[in-house]
DNA sequence: AATGAATGAGGATTCATTCAT
DNA sequence: TATGAATGAATCCTCATTCAT
């Protein structure tokens, strides 16, 4: 029907890698993400983490551009790897439905915030960081856009079609997500199937019938 | 099936009256009120709430426990005031189904939202600060019981029932209720008609048919 | 010519008493005075002033909005007193010229700087702090509008006569105080002599002949 | 009396030419022009300098001592300008009187200042920076003693004399031009005449006959 | 000659809260 | 009940400069 479709494809945003130094860097991730794991985003301060990566606190802003970039570079890195398990996830798909996306889409999401405890603790816990809570809006926003220009091309969606619908989903997915993991790094699995079944059944009622039943995809 | 159905009730439940002293109190909250609508939660000290309520920093102490006591009263007033909006809205269905009932909620939420700057303020932008945070998902945790238990009680709720379900919607809700109030105090209005979208057709996937065709309402 | 003259008269404006507790503001503003007269006033810090004081630094902002408030505290306090050597000295002139208010006025400051290592380290060495700088400013000129308006009164000053005048020969003495008592708290004599030659001779382009050959003071 | 008298003469002093690589100090200087013309002195910093002139921080302490050795070379800069202004308008002059020496020299100054608004900043209104008022210091000295021995050699100056007096003049000229330009690039007019009237008729009372009725200039 | 990297030192201010009166 | 006074703790960030390469 579509023609071309080459399925979902999320572009791999890369990190825009802050100067070079990577050893010291790296120990200062490292150490940040120690803090955050083990205390919340909360307590951090420069002090702490220039402290636990044994460097003074004036060489961080070699690095970082303020307190609030070391958290959001930790962040960005963890959600690279993001990216990459969704775009890997869709690739495998051979037929495409609203609810194939949306499930493949939540447990990528899942996989990784297993994976990257650090994660959970800044960006689905950490959002009483003003910086966070807006870095977290624009990368939903941006996520959603991308994927809904995917469904969108795949004609899943129905005309004239809004990618609020997507910025929405992904907004009722990331609040699922803080519930389900509010208490436990692992994500409370009954929380995340009512997700799959919340975001389908939400993105079912802007979907075309073959959205709903299967675009088989084709690749080049 | 359903037998005595009195309609959906919530409950009225009081704010805990802080102690007494009733004119000063009712200075520091609308000095927090006028304080919070026009900077925001973020900037709010004790200092400047005292200073605008034109008394000392101490006497704080003698009406509220802490701080973060005098933003939650202030929510805790409007929140009232919105269970009583719901409650009379609701009231006034005489046809139950988890459509008109969302609808109901969505829109009671709404009326009171923009009655009430300062709650869209604390309630709804405010989850920077932690207790405001843990507050509001208490509050719509209870809000979320209290309704569910409604349509359980109506049989609407397909069982082996979970009110979990009613959680995550409320969640829901609450969630695009951020989106769409982030930018304007009004709401944006397509955002919350696509709030009632999502949140219906989410909880219809756990609705009885009685649930989405029609409960008819007996009043005692 | 002019009736009722009653001498030069400079209101003893009141420093406006921050808050109460006298003891504690007293110890401040006597830390600050020992180490400005002993290292001036540039290497002066919140942290050093608040050791020197023995309170914790947080005491200082319960008396003193901030940092320069501490300093011109401590220049206010004895810029009263020269206020009061001056209006004193005027006060014992017999007869009023040009040349003898401006030598009562340059020999009162001389007289309280000499008494006061500090007003010097601040008043007279300390513009390089902005604030210094510019309350020094303000001070100038409302002493030589002060001065300005006995003197016109006394009839004294050519008319049309522009208050300016005072305001420059003001701003010159207090260049050529900087100047003598740059190298030594004592004051250059053979400096302040010439500061008193150059801002009469100034004074005298501006005044009436009876300004020069001297105006008889009648007090009540 | 005065025998030999070839008219006032400025030596022309030259700028201490730092090290060489003319074209990186040059875009050095022009980055400090702007950002001190643009902002004043008092937030400059060498990072700022360094991002406007598009070199490493590093690389400025190749060319330059430290910080304020860059806003010294900007201000000598002009400096040497004015220094060239006074002196050739001093040569105008075919009648030497004090008050024609003030006036000249006054005159010279402002228009050097109109026309180097960099130099006004620094120089006249840049004495917040300790290392700029030593350097002010030194230099109104400086020109001060150049000026008295020209004076002094022209017969103008009664003897026993004192370079003090040309010092002090000077001194004047500067205060009331801080005064003049404090609000205003341009440079009050109505003060600028005063400093002439108020320097003149100082130095007129350390003044000969002849300094002040009139010496003929003989050049050779 | 040029510079990326590194840093020690210090800066002012704000805050929520307690307690003696 | 009311409050003036007091404070311990902590905050982020900037800066000029040096040095190894």
């Amino acid at each position: 029907m579509t023609g071309e479709n080459e399925g979902p494809r999320l572009p791999r945003r890369r990190v825009p890698q802050q100067k070079r130094s990577r050893g010291r860097v790296e120990r200062v991730l490292e150490a940040a993400d120690r803090l955050v794991v083990s205390g919340g985003v909360e307590p951090l301060s420069t002090r702490r983490i220039a402290a636990a990566a044994g460097i003074p606190v004036a060489s961080l802003y070699q690095y970082f551009a303020d307190k609030e970039a070391i958290l959001l570079a930790l962040a960005e890195r963890d959600l690279e790897a993001m990216n990459e398990q969704m775009a890997a996830d869709l690739d495998t798909l051979s037929t495409l439905t609203v609810r194939a996306m949306a499930e493949t889409v939540v447990r990528a999401m899942v996989t990784v915030y297993r994976r990257r405890p650090s994660l959970v603790m800044i960006f689905v816990r950490g959002r009483t960081i003003p910086a966070v809570r807006d870095f977290c809006r624009r990368r939903n926003r941006q996520v959603a856009r991308d994927l809904f220009e995917s469904a969108r091309r795949a004609g899943m969606v129905r005309e004239p079609s809004n990618v609020l619908w997507a910025e929405l989903a992904m907004e009722i997915i990331d609040r699922l997500f803080q519930i389900a993991f509010e208490s436990s790094l692992e994500g409370d699995p009954e929380i995340v199937e009512e997700a799959i079944v919340a975001v389908t059944s939400y993105l079912e009622t802007h979907a075309t019938t073959a959205g709903i039943t299967g675009v088989p995809v084709h690749r080049g």
